[in-house]
DNA sequence: CTAATAGTGTCTCTGAGACACTATCTA
DNA sequence: TAGATAGTGTCTCAGAGACACTATTAG
C-alpha cells in the first residue's frame, strides 16, 4: 500500500578542541559520488537500530571513543541531496576531549582527519550546510548549558575552561567575570591537585559536580 | 545493496492558543492501529517532497492554515514505536493563532479537534512523548525568541501578548516588569488603534516590529 | 460618581563588565 | 631575583523584581 523508498542515514559532527582551535572529524570518500573529497562520517541506519544507536556505532568505528556525548541535531531531508537517490540524513553532534580520542583506520576512507573548523576544505553532499547548523548549535549550547564538561578532560585549570569558550564562542572573556560567573553557578568544584609540569605558578584542578546536562545561562 | 527499509513520516504538534489555555489539535484516529484513539496528526513523506513540505501538507489537510509558523522539533526513532514495522517520525511544532484556524474534516479521522494540553486524553504511539518534548520547546522558545508572535493575531494588546506568555509558561508575570521589558527590546510598535467593544479603559494595540524569528532574551 | 482594567514611577539589590591589583610558582 | 601565569578586590552601571501608584474608559 505504501510504496515509500526513502533512505535513511545518520552523519556525525565530531567535535574536539585543542590548543586554540575547534575542529571537527572527516573522511575522504573512497568511492562515488563524491570520491576523494571529504565528508562527514556517517552511514545507513540498520532497521533493528534507533537513530541514535546509529550514530554511535559510526563513531565507534571512526573513532575509540564509546561513551561520549551525543545529542541529534537535524534532519536533513532536501530532495536532490543524495545523487544516488532520496535519502535523508540526521545529523549528531558528539562531543569529545581530545585526549580520550585515537582515530581507527575505516574501510570506507582513505583517510580520517581532525580538521580546524576555520580551515575547512569543500565538503560533499550538503555537509557543509550541516556542520554550519552544527556549531551555530554547539555556540549555542555553550552559552546555556554545561556541555562544556564533554569537551574537557575530567580535570582542568578554569584557564582551560575559560579557553574552551573562548575558543568555541570566537570571542575573549574577562578572567575575573568568568570566574566569579562560574563560581557562582556552582558547576564546578575544586580537587586538591595542581598542575604539574608547568614552568609557572600551577593552577588549581577542578571537576564537574553535575554529570548530566543542565540549562544554566553561562555568558 | 542496502536494504534498508525504514519508512519516514511526519507529525505536526500544532499549537493554538485560547483565553487561558494552551492548545493543541488532535485526530481520532479511524483506522488500526489505535482505532478510535486520539493521535497527532501526520502522515508518510513522499518521494518527492522535504519533511517540511511533508509537514506543511498536511497541516494544510487538516485545517484552513497555509502560511502557518512551522520548526522541526526532533526525529522519534524508536524500533518498536509503530506496530505496523519500521518508521520513523520527525515531529514539526505549528503555530497559529485561533482566529485564523478553521479545522477541516479530514478521510482518516472521525473527528479533529483541539485540546487543552492540561487535559489531554490517552494518546496512540509515542505521542504523549512528543507532545511533553514540544511542550518543553516551545516554552523554551518563548523565553528565547520573538515566536509569541506567530501564535497571537497580527493586532494585539500588551495584556494579551504577556497572556500568552503566562499561559505558555504556566507563571504569573509582573505587569510592570514585562512592559518594560518588552518596551526595551524594541519587538512592538504601537498602532494608533486601541481595543473596542469592552466595558473599561481600551488598551492600545500593538503590532510585532520584525516577522522573523530572531533570539532575543524575553524573561 | 463607581468599577474595572490600562498603564506608570520608583526603590532595592543583584550581577555584568571593566580594570587594576596581589599571589605563587619555576628557573 | 625576574618572568610568567594564577587568582582577587572593587567600582560603576544596567536591569530584574517588587509594589504602590495614576490614567482612562464605560455605564
Amino acid at each position: 500500500m505504501i510504496k515509500q523508498r526513502i533512505l535513511v542515514t545518520v552523519d556525525n559532527i565530531i567535535f574536539t578542541i585543542t590548543q586554540d582551535s575547534l575542529q571537527i572529524l572527516l573522511i575522504k570518500r573512497s568511492i562515488e559520488p563524491f570520491k576523494g573529497e571529504r565528508a562527514l562520517p556517517g552511514g545507513f541506519v540498520m532497521e533493528d537500530e534507533t537513530l541514535q544507536q546509529a550514530a554511535y556505532r559510526k563513531l565507534a568505528d571512526e573513532t575509540s571513543v564509546k561513551n561520549a556525548y551525543l545529542e541529534q541535531l537535524y534532519t536533513f531531508s532536501e530532495v536532490k541531496r543524495d545523487p544516488r537517490g532520496r535519502a535523508i540524513s540526521c545529523a549528531y553532534i558528539a562531543l569529545m576531549s581530545r585526549e580520550n580520542v585515537m582515530i581507527k583506520p575505516w574501510d570506507d576512507a582513505e583517510e580520517v582527519k581532525f580538521f580546524d573548523v576555520k580551515k575547512l576544505p569543500k565538503l560533499a553532499f550538503d555537509h557543509k550546510k550541516i556542520v554550519e547548523y552544527a556549531i551555530q548549535r554547539l555556540k549555542w549550547k555553550m552559552e546555556y548549558t554545561n556541555v562544556a564538561q564533554y569537551i574537557l578532560s575530567k580535570k582542568f585549570t578554569l584557564r582551560q575552561l575559560q579557553d574552551v569558550y573562548e575558543t568555541i564562542l570566537d570571542q575573549q572573556i574577562d578572567v575575573r567575570n568568568f570566574r566569579k560567573k562560574i563560581e557562582k553557578l556552582g558547576l564546578v568544584k575544586e580537587t586538591w591537585e595542581k598542575e604539574i609540569g608547568v614552568q609557572y605558578r600551577p593552577a588549581k584542578l577542578y571537576t564537574f559536580v553535575d554529570k548530566n546536562l543542565k540549562i544554566v545561562e553561562i555568558l
